[in-house]
DNA sequence: ACCTGAACACCGTTCAAGT
DNA sequence: ACCTGAACACCGTTCAAGT
């Protein structure tokens, strides 16, 4: 066989598409603030400044990650239920395809504008919302704590070290002198229970219990 | 009047109730992710090796200022109304205390464990959930989802740019394809209506309506 | 004993220069 | 036209050396 006449070996094309992914790959591994440049250019074997051919800066690159990290969510169909049900799937799919990668919410709240795929899920809430009879503001309020609930709860679930914090946590109320805080002292067996999953599926249920309580 | 025979001039003695209120004050100024260990250092004129002695490292420091942030909330009494009044209260005054220093909330969500400010909140967001007869598993759970609630509805609320940032939204929700986003389009107006205060007012009746609907 | 200068191994971003 | 080496102005953290 021929030598290949390669220029560059086995270096893929730069895309945004292969950036994305990359970046996405590191804060899995590594966590967000620890995704640099840097790092994702030596990933797809470049250096950092070809990165600015294809994003703005570093934030907008983390938003692209977001917005992948929630492309795979499938939207409920008609055997899934009734629009509760559908409503509650859809979360807790959501905030399952953020908790596994890793702390990536963390971008959502610090404020980054929601990318296509992030908005065909608020499309679809507000659409199951307003199929169970909400009113549109209270759809327009309830989409906006639903959005909120989901980043918080995915930071709250995600793998890396979900057990380890609970740990800390129940070690730290343990410790903690029974005369200034009784209650937590009392309670702190039931604060740190239950899985991530359990407690989320508790906490969307009262959430839309609250907004049928409302209506 | 005799010269003073001061060594380090005008500087004032370091410590760490120094060094975390200068924190704090950058945070309002820059926002987390600018304050660097360095121009702490700077502020409290020292060199960044400093610091050192007195926090393990920038992620205690940050830990520090949160609590700071929070040890100015005011515990209702009993003037204050039945304990569903006193803990809308309390839980206004937590989102008021951080959202007024910029997003410093961040660092809640990063995974720090909460210090003893935050912790006196705690214990009596608990204390009124149990006087208003909820469960005690009920309790530790809600208390969770009312943490999540503070953090996300102060980071939402918070001073710099809200308003800013509900005009990009906006701009962006009247810019989608009417055809994939309809609802999306059809509440546009109402999606970044009502200022913060009014919609957390909102969001958290329906917490606690959901809450006592499940009890 | 307490503090810190200087160094190490990193950052994000820009821009002149190369192909 | 597209890409990037090298530089600029920063990082967090450590530790040997100073007082």
């Amino acid at each position: 066989m021929p030598a290949r006449p390669r220029t560059r070996s086995e270096k893929t094309t730069l895309s945004l598409d292969a950036i994305v992914a990359a970046t996405l790959a590191l804060v899995d591994e590594l966590g967000c603030e620890a995704v640099s440049m840097r790092r994702v250019s030596q990933a797809v074997q470049t250096g950092p400044a070809s990165l600015y051919v294809y994003v703005p800066d570093r934030g907008a690159l983390m938003a692209l990650a977001l917005d992948l990290a929630v492309a795979g969510v499938r939207l409920p169909t008609d055997s899934d239920g009734d629009w509760r049900a559908r409503l509650e799937l859809l979360v807790d799919r959501s905030v399952t395809a953020l908790a596994a990668h890793n702390d990536i919410a963390t971008v959502g709240m610090a404020g980054a504008l929601p990318g296509p795929h992030s908005l065909r899920i608020t499309e679809e809430v507000l659409r199951l919302l307003r199929t169970g009879g909400i009113g549109d503001a209270a759809c327009a309020w309830a989409a906006d704590l639903i959005g909120q609930y989901i980043a918080s709860s995915a930071l709250e679930e995600r793998e890396k070290a979900e057990e380890a914090f609970a740990a800390r946590l129940d070690t730290l109320y343990r410790s903690l002198p029974t005369g200034r805080y009784p209650t937590i002292h009392a309670l702190a067996p039931l604060l740190t229970s239950g899985d991530g999953a359990t407690r989320g599926a508790w906490k969307l249920r009262v959430l839309i219990d609250g907004l049928l309580a409302g209506a």
